[in-house]
DNA sequence: TATGAATGAGGGTTCATTCAT
DNA sequence: TATGAATGAACCCTCATTCAT
């Protein structure tokens, strides 16, 4: 019957890839519907099952996509090995979350990682597929920034403590802050990238004391 | 069909609050079902409704019924205007934290917290009632911890920053770690409140960089 | 609909039976809730259930208590035998009818009877015991009315003709247009119960022609 | 799941229209479910809502497409100028209604009408929009008619008299008679269109009453 | 008598999924 | 590839009914 022959905007699987990735942030797993999906990708919903065998399995699809984006734009690994003096190797990795974290894409995909993660561990037998997943990826983030952390205190130049729990403490600090950055300053006095960054590596380097009179 | 009037193990509202707490933290307020909550209440699922006008409904009366309890024991405001040095206040209002934490139930409360914060802002018109609701009980918490930084920093006993976006980094380091401390710990090692306390007050206030040589 | 402020302790099967049968008139035997009725007697809606083995009993009893206050103001069986001319025993029946429907309770019986005889025949298998008992009602008047026309045309005071069909136009004819007197004159410009007998009485002895001019 | 495409018996649409007449006819608007329309409609519920957007859409759209066509059917409106003798003018209208109603739809249609009619005048607040909507339909009828007395009592063809009363009379006086015609007569002595038009005029024009002698 | 907590069948509605076209 | 009609399970919710008190 009628079918549409050009699909200019890109090939349509990419297309329902994007909408399902802001529709799922909007509204959650449960909360999207194939239709809206549909809609906001400009197809119809009977086109999903064609790409993708369910909904859950676009789901995973539309997060792994947008998580590999990300993992790339951050790029941490390359940054274990880095000589720089931490100071100047943090804000580059902060820098670059923040950088990240202004395109939208990017924050609809954290949305969803939050999300899941705040959910409570399964009991055995209603667990999701998809669920676990999702936390392997939200922890990925904070797995790389502790083996960051590790390699430096080894070499000295930073104090030992806790790396697995200052990575934490580190990543989601850094999502819960950036992902409200865009909707809490109403009016265009957004601060600048650079501002930010500078306040947050300053926090996470030398904390809330006054330097010690030492 | 009017069995059991009272089973003494408090009263059915009690329970069917204290249910719908673990179920919406679990599945989420979509994905929890009413049928669920009834079950893990112990009572049919017509019931609730003879408790709460609509699921929302009973969503919003149980975060709002852990809330209370939440912002009892953590007491925040009492440490507003605290003489203490920063150091010693700071480890009282985190070591609160942790304890508080260490309820099942306010863990509970705060999943669903975090999972409402990461909604994308609600478009007009398409806005829940219980949302907005809930966001308002998840900011109080940074809300209340910048108040009382920017007490501090006023004093100068602690450096001058921008005390909102510490605020922030603060409280969502601090509900993400907790909010996974039970559960990633599988086996009973995990760590004592004192050493977390310790741990995170440490990072707070001095960062991850050595002490500067002065 | 304000009952009189009288003994609020006026027995209660009473104040239920008015009740009922208000809302079944606004709302229809499936539209009304037990409930409904409950509030409007100003009663817990477990006690219908002392008096009443099933709201569809309610529903009878409340239409058959009616129902008799009609027929006895009516008095339809005294007129079958008057020696009055027609006109004039018409007259006093149409009157009387009207007079019966200026009492709010029997708009609602007529409301509920007619609601009630618009319903197709059941299927075999689907009927409503209350169903048919209704009609039953309903039709009672239209019978006592045809009776009456029977005699009156036997002593040929009347002209012959179908006086089971003259009865039914009428008795409808007379509930339908009585039915919404009240309401449809908003100002309180209603006709007079004069007037209105005088019309209706006319209309029904010499018909929409002019007098044939033989 | 998606299995029978079109059974050439008409549209999916026509069945559920056709179905839903039948049965809101016999049960009423909150006596029929869903279920049993789509049953008698040979279709599975949830098609329902494909079709509509809720139960009481079905109902309007039910209502509506066969007041169409009782409206074209009975062609009132072009009886208002006519040049014929009321007699025969009221005849052909009589009949043609008459006729109408020997098809089962829109006996439907009238029950539903006659129904919708009975209910008390909604309170503000808690008025039904399917309701109103009904209304207007059913007051149509009378309307078209009261126009057309209005217009040969002008001429002199007809006495003076209250033309509103009188449709009013007259239609409910029809409707009600001609819904039961079919159902109250089991045995095939039904009487014929012919005779019951006969009589029908015949008492509207002349009424009760013996010819009064010159 | 009277209350109201409790039950459960069943209602309207949504929506993931399928499949003929 | 693409459509959209069709299905059916499962959802939220209502409410007649029961019964301990």
């Amino acid at each position: 019957m009628a079918r549409k022959p050009a699909p200019a905007e890109g090939d349509r699987r990419s297309q329902i890839l994007a909408a399902a990735l802001e529709v799922f942030a909007e509204r959650g797993l449960e909360g999207a519907t194939n239709t809206a999906i549909a809609a906001r990708a400009q197809v119809t919903h009977g086109l999903i099952y064609f790409y993708f065998p369910s909904k859950e399995d676009l789901f995973c699809a539309a997060v792994e996509y947008q998580a590999d984006h990300v993992f790339a734009q951050l790029d941490l690994a390359s940054e274990r090995a880095s000589a720089d003096s931490p100071e100047k190797t943090l804000r580059r990795i902060v820098s670059r979350f923040v950088a990240v974290m202004e395109e939208p894409q990017n924050v609809s995909l954290m949305r969803i990682l939050m999300r899941e993660a705040a959910l409570r561990e399964p009991q055995a037998g209603c667990a999701r597929p998809s669920r676990d997943y999702i936390r392997v990826i939200a922890r990925d983030l904070s797995h790389e920034l502790s083996g960051y952390l590790a390699g430096q205190m080894e070499r000295g130049t930073l104090r030992p403590l806790d790396t697995t729990l200052a990575a934490q403490l580190m990543t989601s600090a850094l999502i819960s802050v950036l992902m409200r950055r865009t909707s809490t300053n109403p009016s265009g006095t957004m601060q600048s990238r650079e501002e930010l960054t500078d306040a947050i590596v300053d926090l996470f380097l030398h904390g809330l004391a006054p330097p010690s009179p030492a």
